[in-house]
DNA sequence: CTTAGGG
DNA sequence: CCCTAAG
């Protein structure tokens, strides 16, 4: 909520800014900038910058608000972005009104800010209170929500813009759903009607448990204004009661959308709920758009010009449903919820919507992915607002900007499918491990090792045996060299071969704790590692599998595979510990018994002559 | 979260 | 490797 924070503000930077403070308008340049806690700017990222770009191409609306605030457009900025002001082609005239409105809101909210900006960009000339118009009933329901501290600007600004997502304050927020209002009721922006969804089947009572998934799509998509494919019903249910509503708390189920308002919740909060909602509803749908899909993105901020429009109008009209004027306004405009990156990935892809949610509650707190790709504790740096020193990357989900590490990115788990787009690792990263298989690429243990932990840190816990015999063993065959990349882009982690090293760290570290102290020995030996506890788990069960077809057949003579020469071989030195201890883990009461007698509870056996540690 | 197992 | 069921 507070402005100072970490949200991104905008430094409008070109070098004249005063230029356009005459109305031109135009050439403005603003160079996007998040201001971190401790008042670092940060410059913004192509992300981020995209994210705007849409604003200002694809939605009038938002356009006419976002150039009132100035302060968006600076997101824009690209280096050289020059805004434009409207590019509104369809009805100039309305614009006007709207931006001189959403000037004067945006003047009385973000003075501080962006007044700087606005005053260049805004209407230099009427700023003065277009607001006041419907200023009451706007007021009346904006009031609650409003923040503190802008209680007075909020008065005034009440209508601010749309865009703030970018500062991704509440207050801007409310600001905005109110801008659009005034907007769309006084300007009556008609303009785009036609591009919007059809969102007849959202008006009245919706009763989404009696809809189809069809239907419920179709609801889903007047909504927010873009397909799903999603065939939950719940889920589809569950998501355009919280799009009507604005509302985060909806029922998964049991969902009978009135008005908007989601019946069986508490019917009450509509108001004020919504109010406070809504900007991060809207930019949580921006922001979705954007990313999921930048083409349609238009198509909804379109959508909700319209509605908001109609609504609006309506509005005055009275109290047909106020709320529900609200909802629809908010419906589409306003989405509450703020995006978080487990919202966009819900989104993005219908199949996986885990109920894991781990979801950030606080639109303030930046959420790393780390937190949803993978919970594992890795020891990063935690990224902190403050934090501008490592070397993380901003992302920007929902108007909020985060700094996420890069190493954190990388995700354990099964990529989202559809999330790898939106984050974007250097390029490079991204799959080039994937292969794995193939790759006959030589690599000595050694080198595999160092490169798998070329990104991370290596404990140090390194086996030297394997240095010698083992790779000797391994001369003749390759180990299979996999990319290192992985950790940081790797969204996915694919079959990351195991080189020989880690098998020994592994085989030592059974052989230390035991098996099955997967943890542990992970710790230990891993502890850098992308290898989880599971993983070495895995890759012991196939060590012990190896072991035992692999021994017997090199008694045999047969190689076991031949044909692979991409697999690891094994020395079978390795295997011979592994079996070795295979056998003693599995007993475990006899094993406990002798180990600890010897004394040395470590060690428990080394069976084979490497005798590390 | 950590283990065990199955796929 | 992934996923899930169980502590």
């Amino acid at each position: 909520m507070e402005v100072g924070g970490s949200q991104d503000t905008l430094e409008k930077k070109s070098d004249g800014n005063d230029l356009d403070k005459n109305g031109s308008s135009d050439p403005v340049v603003y160079q996007l900038v998040r201001v971190e806690g401790d008042g670092t700017l940060v410059p913004a990222t192509e992300d981020e910058v995209l994210q705007f770009e849409h604003f200002l191409h694809d939605e009038r609306v938002d356009l006419s608000s976002i150039d009132d605030v100035a302060h968006v457009e600076e997101y824009f900025t690209n280096d050289c972005m020059t805004l434009k002001k409207p590019d509104y082609e369809e009805s100039p005239s309305k614009l006007d009104t709207t931006d001189v409105q959403a000037h004067t809101l945006d003047a009385g909210l973000e003075e501080d800010r962006l007044h700087t900006l606005d005053d260049s960009i805004n209407l230099p000339s009427n700023c003065s209170a277009v607001h006041d118009q419907q200023p009451d009933k706007l007021n009346t329901e904006l009031g609650s929500n409003n923040i503190p501290q802008q209680d007075n600007a909020s008065t005034e600004t009440i209508k601010s813009t749309v865009l703030n997502d970018l500062s991704a304050e509440k207050e801007k927020a409310d600001a905005c759903s109110k801008l659009l209002h005034d907007a769309s009721t006084r300007a009556s922006v008609s303009g785009v009607t036609s591009s919007v969804p059809d969102f007849s089947i959202l008006r009245g009572e919706v009763y989404l448990d009696n809809l189809t998934i069809r239907e419920l799509q179709e609801a889903f998509r007047a909504t927010f204004g873009r397909q799903t494919t999603v065939k939950d019903k719940l889920w589809l249910k569950r998501r355009i009661a919280m799009g009507l509503t604005n509302s985060c708390d909806v029922p998964s189920s049991g969902c009978v959308v009135k008005d908007y308002k989601v019946i069986g919740m508490g019917a009450k909060q509509e108001i004020p709920t919504v109010k406070g909602i809504p900007k991060m509803e809207l930019e949580a749908t921006l922001v979705r758009n954007q990313f999921l899909n930048p083409g349609s993105s238009f198509f909804c901020q379109g959508g909700e010009q319209q509605r908001s429009s109609k609504r609006l109008k309506r509005v005055p009209t009275e109290n047909d449903e106020p709320q529900v004027t609200i909802f629809t306004e908010q419906g589409t405009t306003k989405r509450i919820r703020k995006p978080t990156k487990r919202y966009i990935e819900e989104l993005s892809d219908i199949g996986t919507h885990d109920s894991t949610g781990r979801f950030s509650s606080p639109v303030k707190r930046p959420v790393h992915d780390e937190v949803l790709l993978r919970p594992r504790a890795t020891p990063f740096h935690e990224v902190d607002s403050s934090s501008t020193t490592y070397n993380t990357r901003e992302d920007t989900l929902g108007g909020y900007s985060v700094h996420v590490p890069y190493v954190s990115r990388m995700r354990r788990g099964r990529p989202r499918s559809n999330f790898v787009p939106f984050l974007d690792l250097e390029p490079s990263v991204e799959y080039t491990e994937v292969r794995t298989g193939t790759a006959d690429r030589v690599n000595l243990e050694k080198d595999g090792e160092q490169r798998n932990h070329k990104n991370t840190e290596w404990k140090g816990e390194h086996i030297e045996t394997a240095g010698n015999k083992e790779v000797h063993g391994l001369h003749g065959k390759n180990l299979s060299g996999i990319n290192p990349k992985i950790k940081q882009g790797g969204k996915r982690k694919h079959h990351q071969a195991w080189t020989l090293s880690e098998v020994l760290k592994l085989v030592d570290g059974v052989a230390r704790y035991g098996a099955g102290k997967w943890s542990e020995i992970r710790r230990l030996a891993f502890s850098y590692s992308y290898r989880t506890s599971v993983d070495l788990k895995d890759k012991w069960r196939n060590l012990i599998r190896a072991s035992r077809t692999q021994l017997s057949k090199e008694n045999d003579g047969v190689c076991p595979r031949k044909n692979n020469p991409s697999a690891i071989p094994i020395p079978p030195s390795i295997l011979l510990r592994v079996k070795e201890l295979a056998e003693m883990q599995p007993h475990p009461g006899d094993l406990t018994v002798p180990i600890k007698f010897s004394g040395q509870s470590t060690k428990v056996v080394q069976g084979k002559g490497s005798g590390f540690l």
